[in-house]
RNA sequence: GUGGGUGUAGCUCAGUUGGUUAGAGCGUCUGGUUGUGGCCCAGAAGGCCGUGGGUUCAAGUCCCAUCACUCACCCCA
């Protein structure tokens, strides 16, 4: 039997979390859906698994590679896994019109699946946590949606990130005003999206190698460069390209929703408009939103936009819809690198070992383990005969804070004692005050 | 899909121009200590050196292939 053993593998990009792990997960999806809470935003939770024909067609040809299928012996339907929130979110607003009221504002901290080579914060099963916000046009949800982004960061303890913001009617407003055509936009924008990375001389040469004509390169670059680090950039591209219509109307959204980003108080220091920000997937419509951190170098921790049209795809009419995705496995990367974890955050949930001092008193020490339980202490009882010694021991590597223990002489009367292994105080009290006592000395 | 890096104990890694019985630290277990963890001391267990082939008197070491992991690109959270 043993020769047949077969190794324990996962597949490839996919994890297991251990307890210690989970513990810091949960610690973090509790503030991203209490902020949630705080704005009013409602649960919902869809399948893993989605028919194919509602994922296909959304994404675009290169995503759509990336969708897994799945299928059991003799299924009939033609199944994929769910590779993002957003278009699940569509078909439900489609199919439960009737239950639901708009504006619909939900969130779905999920996983989802995608078969992509595994890196740096980049795996195959990740969860992903979506705000969106269903049936409002006006910018104020944008603003909201991006509200949520910046307090959930800041409540998380994130000491600099920025929310990029910019509009999809701009970008394609500076794609006509540079003279690039239709058939090569997709190559603009991939181009100026590297725009951090690779700098103006990058992705002038990326354009020019791309083929796209001389002198559209050399308009796009004047755009993009002279206001790529001005305060007024906005001032400036109106001036310039203030005639056409999408430019127009893209500059106004972002003129509102900085207003409103205002009057929300959020702190203009995490926001900042960049017009080479670009978002990869095809069903955004108006403003796009991405945040970035520096310190660690991982991509982003949210992506999001307007996408007016994707719902239409489900449904006669269409409904705007606005919001944002929050890379939680990222979120959890740059935590784990910069140690963002309030100290409480151990690697147990337990806060007191109760110790058996032998199996004459295991009787005894079960019996206050139910008392603290029922305190509201979250105790384990020592399950196994082992040396007092060993039982300190298994306290502390499990980092469990506090260990009680009753041996023959405080059994006799009537008492117990508490050891805090951070600093080896240790008390002897009477066992009917036991809970209030653990209680004080968790502190 | 493209390119680079790395595979030796549970983990992190050493291992000389190829040479006899493959090492360390950490972790684990046992004991020193049958009323108390961390520190210390003594000891033990634990290895098809990723896999297959080749060169050689001799391969952890050199060559080829393959697989896995990993980083970067493309793309993305």
């Amino acid at each position: 039997m043993s020769a047949n053993r077969i190794q324990p593998r996962l597949p490839k990009g996919m994890r297991d979390f251990l307890p210690a792990d989970m513990i810091k997960r949960d610690y973090v999806f509790g503030v991203v859906r209490d902020v949630f809470h705080l704005y009013g935003f409602e649960p919902l939770s869809t399948p893993v698994l989605e028919l194919r024909e509602t994922l296909y067609g959304k994404y675009g040809e290169d995503a759509e590679k990336l969708i897994y299928n799945a299928q059991h012996p003799g299924g009939k339907e033609e199944l994929a896994l769910r590779y993002d929130l957003t278009v699940p979110l569509a078909r439900v607003v489609a199919m439960h019109e009737s239950a639901i009221m708009l504006p619909f504002k939900r969130y779905q901290l999920a996983p989802v699946y995608r078969g992509e080579r595994p890196q740096k914060g980049r795996y195959r099963e990740f969860y992903q946590c979506d705000v969106d916000i269903v049936g409002v046009a006006d910018v104020s949800a944008d603003a909201e949606v991006l509200g949520v982004v910046v307090s959930t960061l800041r409540r998380l303890g994130f000491p600099n990130f920025t929310v990029k913001i910019n509009n999809r009617k701009l970008l394609s407003a500076m794609g006509q005003y540079s003279g690039v055509p239709d058939a090569q936009l997709g190559d603009l924008y991939r181009s100026i999206d590297k725009f951090d990375k690779i700098g103006a001389d990058g992705v002038r040469d990326e354009l020019i190698q791309r083929g796209i004509d001389a002198e559209a390169v050399a308009r796009m670059m004047a755009l993009l460069v002279d206001n790529h680090l001005n305060a007024d950039k906005l001032g400036i591209l109106e001036d310039v390209m203030g005639g056409v219509d999408s430019a127009a109307e893209g500059i106004r959204e972002l003129r509102d929703l900085s207003a409103h980003l205002n009057d929300a108080g959020v702190p203009r220091q995490f926001v900042e408009i960049d017009f080479t920000m670009v978002r990869g997937l095809g069903y955004y419509t108006g403003p796009i939103f991405e945040t970035v951190v520096t310190e660690p170098q991982i991509g982003s921790l949210s992506g999001g936009g307007r996408y007016d049209g994707l719902i239409g795809m489900f449904r006669k009419e269409s409904l705007p819809t606005t919001g944002v995705s929050l890379g939680i496995e990222r979120i959890i990367d740059v935590m784990d690198e910069l140690g963002l974890y309030p100290a409480h955050i151990g690697g147990t949930v337990v806060q007191a070992l109760v110790g058996v001092f032998g199996p004459d008193l295991r009787p005894a020490a079960t019996a206050l383990t139910a008392q603290l339980r029922e305190a509201g202490i979250r105790a384990e009882l020592m399950l196994q005969d082992r040396k007092v010694g060993q039982q300190f021991n298994y306290a502390d590597k499990k980092g469990i804070p506090l260990v009680v223990l009753q041996g023959p002489d405080e059994a006799a009367r009537g008492e117990v004692k508490v050891k805090r292994l951070r600093d080896g105080v240790e008390v002897t009290v009477a066992a009917v005050v036991l809970a209030e006592t653990v209680r004080s000395m968790l502190v």
